[in-house]
DNA sequence: CTGAAAGCGCTTACAG
DNA sequence: CTGAAAGCGCTTACAG
């Protein structure tokens, strides 16, 4: 590799000092230097080929124009398409995006942030995974601005923005019990996160609130790192007893994803024999062949509100923001009223 | 924020030089350092939470253990599952990822690709879009060592991994003709770029050697940033004319997935009506309710590849490594033999 | 209008 | 076994 032409060397070629080709190259000082040494500088910036060493400017200005994206899989479709979004709204601020994949290990994720922090981003975006509340905090201590997105803990006042999951959920429920559904199940996630939690709040608060007694085997919860035969096994649990249940709320995509197709499996129509609603779009929800009802997130908002939240942080670390989007129910065929 | 910690307090704290504290936190020349010193250092970067500043590090061995990841768009699944790929081949040698997608846009590219250069990324690991040659040449010719994905330019001599999409494609259209179809369409992109024209070649050979005369309304060639409702057109055109095909292959998995969806809307049933091949695996392709015949992509392996390629290069750029994979055919439904 | 100089936080060849 | 010192490529307060 040739050398990397620097500062130093367009100084020596036209003649002056490394401040003024920096001052020039950085636009400062416009006014008070010397068109024709200006041109000259520019000119011979750019028959060098001159890169601006952003490590060299960030080890001096303490800023560098990088933000650490931490999600739990980057494959996986919800944090792909919010990494765009995120990208791309970090873009219009100059800055660019390191990310890593927390697999909803603490552990993994611990190690992660410190190496974007060794990095130096100058703040993160974090979907937090269960029991990392104690990192959090540490990160609150040491005043490192971080956004939290998709999930977040009430017990602590960090910027975040979410789904307001139980009111998506329950309207999703409303909807389902003004169809005609009654034997309502849920396949949902066991998890101590405060905001997935309220998903399972909406469904109960829902039964409750329309009279109908809820019974424990309509209830699904998973682990967050379940396996496809799990969820598999459950939807088959919830289909296949004596008293098989006429509507399933599936409280993700990837949930959705297996349940659809187990549904596939046993020949069930839908909705017919068992109605479908899913927290999350999917294009591929389409070729399923009745499309499925779902609460659609507002992922550019989320992801862009995350985004400004996190760059004003980083200007000037005061304000906390948080933010419960709403969710939008959008109903299709999958729970056509019962009595159609 | 509180001032972070540097070499230079745990230095003074100690009451050694930060030389010293360097080489003992760095386990250099250990046999050589005092027990106890290193000891004492130790404790006492623990105590006052010591991060090494990984900017200055690199700034002063011109290595920044960052690579570049650029790829057409990381919502992709394509993308993102193979972003997933890197990222965990690229942690087991402690890389971290800067990413950023370029549209399929030459301009988009460049700029990204600059900016990724300005922060100093030890290489890069690109999914070049068309029109790219002379930005990959000038690359090639300043030496940065890079790998391209998915797509290569043959007159340009640069590492690669990519699919043989000739014997990929040939493999799936004589597994169709073998099955007894012999109208078939196939939906595949309009461009310059050499890999992804080796599909249609693969296509156009196979009828040759099978004797089947092409028909150029067989065809559906689209842009790259084709939108959804193009693709639906050129669907509806193959199944609706007065001579519709028995067969379609969808040349990506982007493609089948509204290609799907009209099948669907027209009520054809598959495979009887028409049969479908797809490029790429998708997990959604399960909720169709036929399963899809496709050809599977050795996702692990390009990911893993290209990212060793990158770092072999890193260390010593000198060979040059092509790889075209071959791709699996995973047969299902959607192809029954017709005479079954 | 321009330059000399200090310094960001590290690493490392060299000297002792 | 340990330290003084140079230097990576920038920025910027200060002086003129």
């Amino acid at each position: 590799m040739t050398k990397k032409t620097s500062l130093k060397d367009i100084a020596q070629t036209v003649g002056v000092s490394t401040a003024l080709v920096s001052y020039v190259l950085n636009n400062q000082k416009e006014n008070r230097i010397n068109k024709l040494v200006a041109k000259k500088i520019r000119e011979v910036a750019n028959e060098l080929n001159y890169r601006p060493n952003q490590i060299a400017r960030s080890l001096k200005t303490n800023k560098t124009y990088t933000i650490g994206l931490v999600v739990a899989d980057i494959s996986n479709p919800f944090s792909s398409s919010l990494a765009r979004i995120i990208e791309d709204e970090a873009d219009k601020h100059n800055y660019t995006v390191l990310f890593g994949s927390s697999d909803e290990k603490p552990g993994k994720a611990q190690k992660l942030i410190s190496t974007l922090l060794n990095r130096q981003v100058d703040g993160l975006l974090i979907f937090p995974s269960e029991g990392s509340e104690v990192q959090l905090a540490e990160l609150q201590k040491q005043g490192i601005p971080f956004v939290l997105i998709d999930r977040y803990f009430p017990e602590l006042k960090t910027n975040y923005v979410a789904l307001d999951n139980f009111g998506a959920i329950h309207k999703a429920m409303q909807h389902l019990i003004d169809s005609g559904y009654q034997r309502i199940g849920m396949v949902t996630f066991d998890t101590s996160l405060f905001n997935l939690n309220e998903r399972k709040r909406g469904y109960l608060e829902a039964l409750k609130g329309n009279k109908i007694p809820f019974r424990k085997t309509w209830l699904k919860e998973l682990k967050l790192d379940v396996s496809s035969n799990e969820i598999t096994k459950a939807v088959d649990e919830l289909l296949t007893g004596t008293k098989p249940v006429d509507a399933i709320l599936f409280a993700s995509n990837r949930l959705a994803l297996y349940g659809l197709q187990q549904i596939n499996r046993l020949h069930l129509r839908v909705p017919e024999q068992v109605a479908v609603v899913s927290i999350d779009q999917a294009e591929s929800y389409n070729l399923f062949h009745t499309p499925i009802t779902y609460i659609k997130q507002p992922l550019l908002e989320m992801g862009q509100l995350a985004t400004k939240i996190l760059l004003e942080s980083i200007k000037k670390n005061n304000t906390t923001t948080q933010a419960n989007l709403e969710g939008e129910l959008i109903i299709k065929e999958s729970t056509r009223p019962i009595d159609d």
